[in-house]
Parts: structure tokens; C-alpha cells; sequence
DNA sequence: CGGGGTGCTTTCTGGACTGT
DNA sequence: ACAGTCCAGAAAGCACCCCG
């Protein structure tokens, strides 16, 4: 922890104010824009860029660093913000970058950005002040585009590959006691029904890794493919999100979400919610929450989440609600209760190579 | 034939780790 | 003490397709 930390750590936990970690929220990053704002006419310092981005006027530099000390800039941008300082300050970096959030990059820009890392290598702050992006942008953007990647519908062979890969990384992940259970339990059990925790088939596996495994799909495509692969088998193939499924799915997340009444999108424990659905992903969840909003919300953007719920709770559900029951009323129309979510996985029930997993999928229906 | 969904792509964010 | 690097995760968006 920082030394000028310490004070306001200390006047944090006397306020009985927990020190927050993870994304800031709506309010902590107003906080911040008014701090910043504050320091500046307090200082006299012309404008946020030259407050954060001190190395791009040589001379002005040290009048502005003089400033900075003078009046404490560490307490004053932290004001009201239960982190540590240097996240805030890191922050408010990416907030009043100028050149952040300049939005897609056209054809000439990945181009430029092809030809200026072959020039310049990995050095992203000088390729960002040329295409005048932010050097994080430009970073990410270089590892999306940088070698034999393939675009489009992945092949057999590509899936196969990428569903070895996650194995692989997930294995090579655990730790030694846990390798030498699996290793006394398929002594003990030689049909190989080798069980793995739930959380471990998508959370904390090295997307890189597995993007080299791979070999022709960034870390991102793998990524996203996986979760939809993993869905298709933790959910047997069953068609949860579907007619009259899918309704009911939706009925249940918005009275779910209006329930827990959470101030902001990050304090939703997805994973929780997840169990509406069936036996999904949290990130499936999320992209179906997505959807949602993004179809019945107008305007959402510029709307608070509590707003949206509300919107969601108030005008979308009665109206699923009344769709769903003109559903019903068709003779034959049932709605699956969603699957309750597994704790444990069998490993063979997750990782098969043999069948294509295009659209034929064997059900196994389990009664 | 149009809306809901899926599959895939793209951008933004948080934070651990590294180096001086 | 501070800046820079790297990577896992979240959010947003687009294109097509399938089914009633």
C-alpha cells in the first residue's frame, strides 16, 4: 500500500466505507471528473490533458509538477473514492485521454497501424501519437490483427483444435495436489469419469495460451467461441433460451433484477443469475441482458441502470407477460423449468472431439 | 417477411506485473 | 514513486438466418 493511502484508508474505515476494488461505478467516476476539475481551477492548470499527460509539454513540465505537489494532487483526485490512489489516478488517465474512445478503426487505420509497428515495433505510445489513438487502443487492436488470422464460421478441424486447447490450459492450470487426485481417482475408476468444478470451464483460463494452441484465431475469437461451445454442452444441447423458454427466461430475469435492485451493473453477481436460465455460462446471461435492453429500452444509453430496470419492469414485462400467455394457449406448449446449475462437470461430458458440434448435436435426453 | 436469435467482431476497462 | 506492459474480462455492435 502507498504512504498517502494510509490517511485515507484510515478515514475511509472510520466512515465505515469499504475499500472498493473491480469496475467504478457511475458515481466514482463522477467523483473523479469533478475532482480533476477542481484541481485544475484550484491550480490554475488549463486543462486535464496537461494535468495527466504532463511528458507532452516539456515546458511547462515543471512549473505543472511543482503544482502537483504543492497542492497534494494524490488527496484531491481521490476525494471520495475508496480505492487506492493509483487506480484513481490510472483512471482518470484513460477518462481525459484525448485521444481515447476514438470509436473504429477504417481500413487505412489498421493499415497505418500494420506498417508503423513493422517500423516501430512494440513501441505502442509512439504508434499511438501518430494515428493519434491511445497506446492501449492501438496495442489491443495490433494483437487482433497480427498474424494468419482466419475470419468467419469456424472449420472442424479449427473447433476441434480450440476445444483440445481449453483442455489442455485448464489441466496444465491446476495445481499439483489437484492433479494427483484426478491422477488416484482414474486409478480407482479406470472408465475415466473424471470430474471437473464448475467455475474452472470458464473462469481463469489464459486466452493467450489458448490462442496459441490454436494457432489461427486471436484470443478474443477463441473466447467467445468457447462459451458458446461450453453453453451447447452444459445445456445438453437443450434449447433453453427458445419460444416460450425464452419468454419465461425474460419474464424471470427482469423480476429478478427489479428484486435484487442494485444501484449499478457491476454489483450484479451473474453467476447467480444465471440459474434463471438453466445451466449456463454467467456470460451468456449477460449478453442475453444485453439483448434485452438493447431491444426494449429506448434510449438506454443515455439512461442509468436503475432506470433501465425500471423501464424493463414497468412497460417490457407486461408485455412478455402477455405474450407468453397468448403462447400457452396453443395446445401442446410447455415450458421447461430450467436445469438447476451443476456444481461438478464430468470431464468427458465437457471435452469430445469425436461428433461434429455443428447442428446435429445428439440429444441426450435425460429424463 | 419480419423479428428474435445466434455467431462472430470490435472496442473499452480493470488490475496485476515489470522496470527504473 | 512512478510509468509502462500485458492480459483477463465486460460491453457493444453487426450480419445473417431461421422459423412462425
Amino acid at each position: 500500500m502507498y504512504r498517502d493511502d494510509l490517511g485515507r484508508f484510515k478515514e475511509f474505515k472510520a466512515q465505515g466505507v469499504t475499500i472498493k476494488f473491480g469496475k467504478f461505478s457511475v458515481k466514482e467516476n463522477q467523483q473523479l471528473e469533478k475532482n480533476v476539475q477542481e484541481f485544475l481551477s484550484l491550480t490554475g492548470i488549463e486543462n486535464a490533458d496537461k494535468l495527466l499527460y504532463t511528458d507532452r509539454y516539456p515546458e511547462e513540465k515543471s512549473v505543472i509538477t511543482d503544482l502537483k505537489r504543492k497542492y497534494a494532487f494524490r488527496v484531491h483526485i481521490g476525494k471520495g473514492i475508496a480505492r487506492p490512489w493509483k487506480l484513481v489516478y490510472y483512471r482518470a488517465k484513460k477518462m481525459f485521454d484525448v485521444n481515447n474512445y476514438k470509436g473504429r478503426y477504417s481500413k487505412g487505420d489498421t493499415e497505418k497501424l500494420k506498417i508503423y509497428q513493422s517500423l516501430h515495433g512494440n513501441d505502442w505510445k509512439k504508434i499511438g501519437e501518430m494515428v493519434s489513438r491511445s497506446s492501449l487502443s492501438v496495442a489491443l487492436k495490433f494483437s487482433q490483427i497480427n498474424g494468419q488470422i482466419n475470419h468467419g464460421a469456424w472449420s472442424k478441424t479449427e473447433t476441434q483444435k480450440l476445444i483440445k486447447a481449453v483442455e489442455e490450459v485448464i489441466l496444465k492450470k491446476m495445481s499439483p495436489q489437484e492433479l494427483n487426485e484426478m491422477d488416484s481417482k482414474l486409478q480407482l475408476n479406470p472408465e475415466g469419469r473424471l470430474s471437473i468444478v464448475r467455475e474452472k470451464l470458464y473462469k481463469g483460463i489464459s486466452w493467450v495460451e489458448v490462442e496459441a494452441r490454436v494457432e489461427t484465431r486471436n484470443w478474443m475469437q477463441c473466447k467467445s467461441k468457447w462459451t458458446e461451445i461450453l453453453t451447447k454442452r452444459m445445456t445438453n444441447g437443450r434449447d433453453v433460451y427458445r419460444g416460450v423458454n425464452a419468454l419465461q427466461a425474460k419474464i424471470n430475469l427482469i423480476e429478478r433484477l427489479y428484486e435484487i435492485n442494485v444501484q449499478d451493473v457491476n454489483e450484479i453477481d451473474w453467476e447467480d443469475l444465471a440459474s434463471i436460465i438453466g445451466d449456463v455460462p454467467p456470460s451468456y446471461v449477460q449478453t442475453k441482458f444485453y439483448k434485452l435492453k438493447a431491444t426494449c429500452v429506448p434510449f438506454w444509453q443515455k439512461k442509468t441502470f436503475p432506470e433501465i430496470i425500471d423501464y424493463l419492469y414497468e412497460t417490457s414485462l407486461p408485455l412478455l407477460k402477455e405474450k407468453l400467455e397468448k403462447k400457452m394457449e396453443k395446445k401442446g406448449t410447455e415450458i421447461q423449468a430450467p436445469a438447476a446449475p451443476k456444481p461438478v462437470f464430468l470431464f468427458r461430458d465437457i471435452f469430445y472431439y469425436d461428433d461434429d458440434d455443428s447442428e446435429g448435436e445428439d440429444r441426450d435426453e435425460k429424463s
